[in-house]
DNA sequence: GGGACGCTTCGGCTGGGGCCGAACTGTGGG
DNA sequence: CCCACAGTTCGGCCCCAGCCGAAGCGTCCC
């Protein structure tokens, strides 16, 4: 007999109903690819046991690998599953947390205010970003996202290549978690990032996906007050 | 110690990480109440165990429910819960069919034409209607979607009553599964789905949530040539 | 070649989750 | 008042998934 929709909706869901493989799955958003050890020591379990959990979460097409000399690096298998992990992640809290240290607040807030989401700018910085295209006429939004001819002409200014292989779209809106509003994904998004990290416009903060903003992201465009308020509170 | 993020993350899969709890969260997507026993019965397990299993579900926040005398009814949380499961649903089908008989063929076809998506309508008949309502000025895309004056007055002429209670948004854009376009939802999508049903310009075909669509839902302002098509083999 | 290192396989332990039948509770109807 | 019926609780069964330590395999580097 054929495997019914709900055994297959299952069969997914069990992937994420470990938490050491959510764990692996949520520290993966960050569009990065890691070796098992390092994903071991996260997840704080042996690596045997990582061993099999990435067999589990690679079988199931929730993550890709790649092998190269005695290392296993995984990532996620692409963007959509990372915005379907973002969506689940944000849907999912039922933690009423009520006394929060002070420095939990703040990585929050460095979370909220510019961070990654798998390749692409998301928060405060992300929503702010797509907006002032907006405004200067290099995003269109008339029917769902696309970037208009002026907004090539200033990629190709800034010297950002888009590689958008396999039919990505260029742009993609994607809800922000924090924000409630959209901002853009899609090679493009990428592109933007991958941009801004390789100059040190942003540099990532350890041990999580946030991002620490410098005053050159001002190169992307975002007015003043803008770049003022990513930058505030270290 | 506080729960980490993965933790609640796996918790919240694991409720549908069994296929007889996924089975029920793919018929609720139907939008509709249903009791323990039928639950039972279609997930072809004992009533012992689907009221387990209810349990988690309703103790998870997926599921709510009405105790009417002897009854226990329950029904998906709300939208969002159903819009999500569609996505994963859409997302998770690793399934190779085949070789498809003729009875699941049509009845695939029945389900891409036209079908209830939780409380709105899906399929062709629900993008059609989307595109309708934008072509005469009832919707407004230029930010998110917005349902125009205009809108609100044809609603009117309809007799439709729309109830935006706990603050649910008037219209909202969700993605269909089979077209992969937006169709529309909220408040607005739900009256009209509950209108054209009271009405019976649709009517559901029993065992699913795809419709059976009558001529009479031309009164939607659907052109001829649409509705032709979605009412052709049954 | 030999040792360090990243990862995997194997065996065995353990806990928990899903399932049922039987018995029980509570509601509704005649 | 008694029976039919919806749903629940209880006890017990069984299976599987997750975990680890020990041992094995392959790669890199000196």
């Amino acid at each position: 007999m054929a495997t019914t929709e709900g055994q297959e909706l299952a069969a997914w869901a069990r992937m994420l109903a470990d938490s050491t493989r959510a764990t692996v799955c949520l520290a993966l958003i960050d569009g990065r690819a890691w070796t098992a050890t390092e994903l071991a020591q996260l997840a704080k379990v042996s690596r045997p046991t990582i061993s099999e959990h990435l067999n589990v979460l690679v079988d199931g097409g929730l993550l890709t690998e790649v092998r190269q000399g005695r290392h296993r690096y995984v990532r996620l298998a692409g963007p959509e599953t990372a915005e379907l992990l973002e969506e689940l992640a944000a849907l999912a809290p039922r933690s009423t947390e009520v006394a929060t240290s002070l420095a939990a607040a703040s990585k929050r807030d460095a979370f909220a205010r510019a961070r990654t989401c798998y390749d692409h700018f998301a928060g405060k910085l992300g929503v702010a970003l797509t907006d002032t295209m907006t405004e200067r006429g290099l995003l269109d939004w008339s029917e769902g996202v696309a970037i208009t001819s002026k907004g090539l002409r200033w990629l190709d200014e800034l010297g950002i290549v888009v590689d958008s292989h396999r039919g990505r779209p260029a742009v993609r809106s994607c809800l922000d978690v924090t924000e409630r509003r959209p901002h853009l994904a899609g090679a493009v998004g990428a592109a933007l990032c991958r941009h801004a990290l390789g100059h040190g416009w942003v540099t990532r903060i350890p041990g999580g996906r946030a991002l620490r903003v410098s005053g050159a992201v001002a190169e992307l465009g975002l007015p003043d007050g803008t770049v003022r308020e990513l930058r505030s509170r270290v």
